[in-house]
DNA sequence: GCGAGAATAGGACGAATGTCCTACGATTTT
DNA sequence: AAAATCGTAGGACATTCGTCCTATTCTCGC
C-alpha cells in the first residue's frame, strides 16, 4: 500500500474514530509512521486530505453495494442486509456513531464547503436503496421508502452510541423487518 | 441575567452551533462581551462550563416536558406534540442537527467524561415518554416504544441535516403517526 | 554510474488554544 | 470611613495547531 493510500486510511479511521476537528496533520503522521514533512508533501491542506477520505468512502461504499447487487440474493434480502449494518458494525457504532451521519454532522457545524460532498455518501445509500425498492415493484415510493430505511439506520446509531444497548438495536431492525415484510405484502 | 447564566446561554447556543470542541473560551467571551479573564473567575476549565450546559439543557429539558403534562392535553396528543418537534425545529436542526444526538455523539468521539452525563438529557425525554405510553395503558412495553419514538426523532434529526428535504421530514411525522394511530387502536 | 525527480525528514513560523496570574474597580460588610 | 470580598480586565504562559521551507535520501531512466 503506498504511503499515500496509507494517509487517507489512517485518516479515515482517525476522522471517524476522533472527529475531523479533533484529528490533527501530526496524530495523523504519527499513525502511519511518517513524518510531518512527509505528510505535507502529499497533502498541502487538512480540507484536501478530508477530500480525499470523503472520496474513499464514496468509492469504497460504491463498491460494497455493487457486490452486494452482484450477489445472488435478490433485492428483498439486500434491504434487509443493509438494516442489518447496525448490529454487524454494532461494537464501532456505540463507540463512534455511524459514519456518515457523524461526518456530515460535524461539517455542517463547521460549516465546512466540503459538507455536501459528505453527503454524496448518504445519496449512494439512498440510490442503492431506492434502486432495490424499485426492482420490488415499489417505482412510484422508492425514494421515500429508501429513506425511511435511512432513517431508522441513523436514529438506531444514534441512540446505540448514546445507550450502548444491544437488546434495543435488535428490536427496532426485528420492527423494520416486519414493517418490510408488511409493505411489500400489502401493495 | 447574571453573568455567569449569560456565558451558560452563550456556550449553550456555541456548542450546538459549532460543537463543543471548536467552540474555544474566546469565542464564549466575545459572544456574551466578558474578557478571557472575567470567564476564567466564573469557569476554571472548559470541562466546568459544558458541564454547566449539560446541566441547564437538563433543567430547560425537564421544564418543558413538566409544562407538557402540567397542560389540557392528554398523553397521545402530548406524544405527538413531541414527534413534531422535528417540524417545530426544523430550521435549527436543518443547520445544526439535533442538540442531544450531536452532543453526545461528539463527546462519545472524544472519550469525554462527561458523555453520560449528557446522555442524561435522551434520559429524561425517554423517561417522559415512556410515561405516556404508561397513561396510554401501554406499561408492557412503554419503554420500547419510547425509544422508538426517540430513535424516529434522531434519524430524522440526521437527515433533516443532511438533506434540507422539509417535504421529506414531515412525510416522517406522518408515518410515524399513522403508527402510533394504529399501535394505539390494535392494543 | 549518474543525474533528475520523487519521497522523506525535521524543523521553523505565526496564530490560536486552555490555563493561569496580577491588578484595578465595584460592592458589600464592619 | 475603612476594610474585605466580589467582579472584571488584560495580558503571560507553554503547548499545539496548520502550514511552509530546506535539506537529505531514495529510485530509476539514461
Amino acid at each position: 500500500m503506498s504511503t499515500r493510500e496509507q494517509i487517507v486510511d489512517a485518516a479515515n479511521r482517525l476522522f471517524y474514530e476522533q472527529g475531523f476537528e479533533r484529528t490533527s496533520f501530526a496524530s495523523i503522521a504519527e499513525a502511519v509512521g511518517i513524518s510531518r514533512g512527509n505528510f505535507y508533501y502529499h497533502f498541502k491542506t487538512k480540507d484536501a486530505i478530508l477530500d480525499a477520505v470523503i472520496q474513499a468512502r464514496l468509492e469504497s461504499t460504491r463498491q460494497m453495494l455493487r457486490a452486494w447487487s452482484e450477489g445472488s440474493a435478490g433485492p428483498l434480502d439486500r434491504v434487509r442486509r443493509f438494516i442489518e449494518i447496525v448490529i454487524t458494525n454494532q461494537g464501532d457504532i456505540e463507540n463512534y456513531g455511524c459514519p456518515v451521519g457523524t461526518l456530515t454532522n460535524e461539517l455542517a457545524k463547521l460549516d465546512h464547503p466540503s459538507r455536501t460532498h459528505a453527503v454524496g455518501v448518504f445519496d449512494v445509500f439512498r440510490t442503492w436503496l431506492r434502486e432495490q425498492f424499485e426492482e420490488l415493484g415499489r417505482a412510484a415510493d422508492a425514494d421515500d421508502l429508501a429513506l425511511h430505511v435511512l432513517t431508522f439506520s441513523q436514529g438506531v446509531a444514534t441512540l446505540s452510541n448514546a445507550f450502548h444497548d444491544r437488546a434495543y438495536a435488535q428490536r427496532e431492525v426485528d420492527r423494520l423487518n416486519s414493517w418490510l415484510t408488511q409493505q411489500l405484502a400489502t401493495s
